[in-house]
DNA sequence: ATCGAGCTGCGTACACCGTACACATCAATG
DNA sequence: CATTGATGTGTACGGTGTACGCAGCTCGAT
């Protein structure tokens, strides 16, 4: 990744090209156009081999089974019955296939309106979906920091849909665009945890947190014998709702939607 | 880190090994210990020429300069005047040479104990420094993403200065838990996402945000033309206060701060 | 029916990456 | 001074993203 941003990355046949024919350059020719407009004209003369669908879900499919690590070109290509470098018709860099995987991820998102529906209910749900998805699909949460352009058209639409929220109720754009962000933000950190967790959980093949403890057990002791984290102790030996997550996650969004409520007035 | 993960990860000489001779299996034996644990030890013999503030404050440095996927082993080793493999005397693998990155991004973390101090103010300041060290060390959100295992002193010591602003209130021990986690999963999301923004303009060049929608214009625009954001459309066409990160954060806070607050009554 | 054009997939090659393993060297202790 | 264990070196392996040149297919126009 790093390396390709340092380069010049004018391939050649475009600054010092022949005179007429530029046909020579078919590919990586800085697409300017996002891939979600490419994909609307699907050329004259499609192939049915590939497609930005199978490709997408496929790429799913190994980033749930695995981790979005194992998500390789060469291992996609693989399991496509494809070459490497044929994914490379369809997407413009591994970047755009996250993209892909994304929107992908996105199309479980389900908010729908219902009759006597307040500005809470609307963000609760959106909150949950967003929950829901990330925990199906741990990799979105990476992704959403990998790929920062992570304006695919269904994520929009989840974003529209929890500002159309706060629509109607008399409050002004800016407004309701930082209603918006408060809980985006809230559980995006959320999930960042909890998926983490979970992640890790399934990485060392943990069945649950107990496991998690009793492996970090030596180096938490070791850590609280030093004395530093007298109120953290307190915690780890009293505590008894470690394990409710959702609990939690339902307390902090709680707060979040009564402080917007209360710093809006509505 | 995939292709480790799936190997039986056993270097032969453990399980296999000669009779008696145990000292050929120098390293990578699966340490158990932490590297903090590991730290305090320093042998009885140490040589100058490494040190683990060295590799980490190198780390750092190229972590800063350039981002996280800069940081090598190799182009780290280059930096020190070693070679390669001589860094895995010090870090098991890559993934503690991260835990050393961010012990060492967090002693900027300041929260000091001030006379009169209520436990808004405790938090409020957390959050900003919390923040402040995302502004300042951009790849320290990539980092927490990435080792979950975030549990290093220094990162510890923040979160009992969070905890511990709840004691003395009559608060038991996991209603403190929730209040702390409410407001770190709001700043870990928050800062998510302005570091993500960020990191964006400095890999593009961009120098402000304007630069950033001017090259989003097209892609935005098509979008838009789909009719289907009509909300979002308007927050593009009329909001004024986009570019007020600061505010908008402070703004996420105070809803979380006041829902804390109602909800635990304090 | 034929032909060319352009979309599609293939294969090779390059420069990176993390790290396992065997060896050389150094510093302090017996 | 010799020994020993910690420390640094060198090479090698299997993986990665993707640039580039080429071959085959499919279609619209002839």
């Amino acid at each position: 990744m790093a390396q390709v941003d340092e380069k010049p990355n004018d391939p050649a046949g475009k600054s010092a090209g022949k005179p007429v024919d530029d046909s020579a350059d078919q590919q990586a020719q800085a697409p300017q156009v996002s891939i979600w407009e490419r994909m609307e004209k699907p050329a004259k003369a499609p192939r049915t081999t590939l497609t930005h669908a199978a490709i997408a879900a496929a790429a799913v499919e190994i980033a749930d089974a695995e981790a979005l690590d194992a998500v390789s070109m060469r291992k996609l290509s693989g399991h496509l019955g494809v070459t490497t470098m044929a994914l490379y018709r369809y997407v413009a860099n591994k970047e755009e296939l996250f993209e892909l995987m994304l929107d992908e991820a996105y199309t479980k998102y389900r908010n729908p309106a219902v009759p006597d529906e307040t500005w809470r209910d609307v963000l609760r749900v959106h909150a949950h979906q967003m929950r829901g998805i990330a925990m199906r699909h741990p990799w979105t949460v990476e992704l959403a920091l990998r790929s920062v352009v992570s304006i695919t058209p269904r994520v929009m639409a989840s974003v529209e849909r929890a500002l159309a929220a706060f629509d109607g109720l008399g409050l002004d754009i800016d407004a309701m665009a930082d209603g918006q962000y408060a809980v985006m933000a809230y559980v995006r950190g959320a999930i960042t945890d909890e998926v983490g967790h979970l992640e890790l959980l399934k990485n060392r093949q943990w069945q649950s947190r107990d496991d998690l403890r009793e492996a970090y057990a030596p180096h938490m002791k070791w850590l609280m014998e030093t004395g530093r984290y007298p109120v953290y102790h307190r915690y780890g030996l009293g505590a008894v709702r470690k394990d409710d997550t959702e609990g939690r996650f339902e307390f902090g969004l709680d707060c979040v939607l009564d402080g917007i409520a209360a710093k809006l007035g509505i």
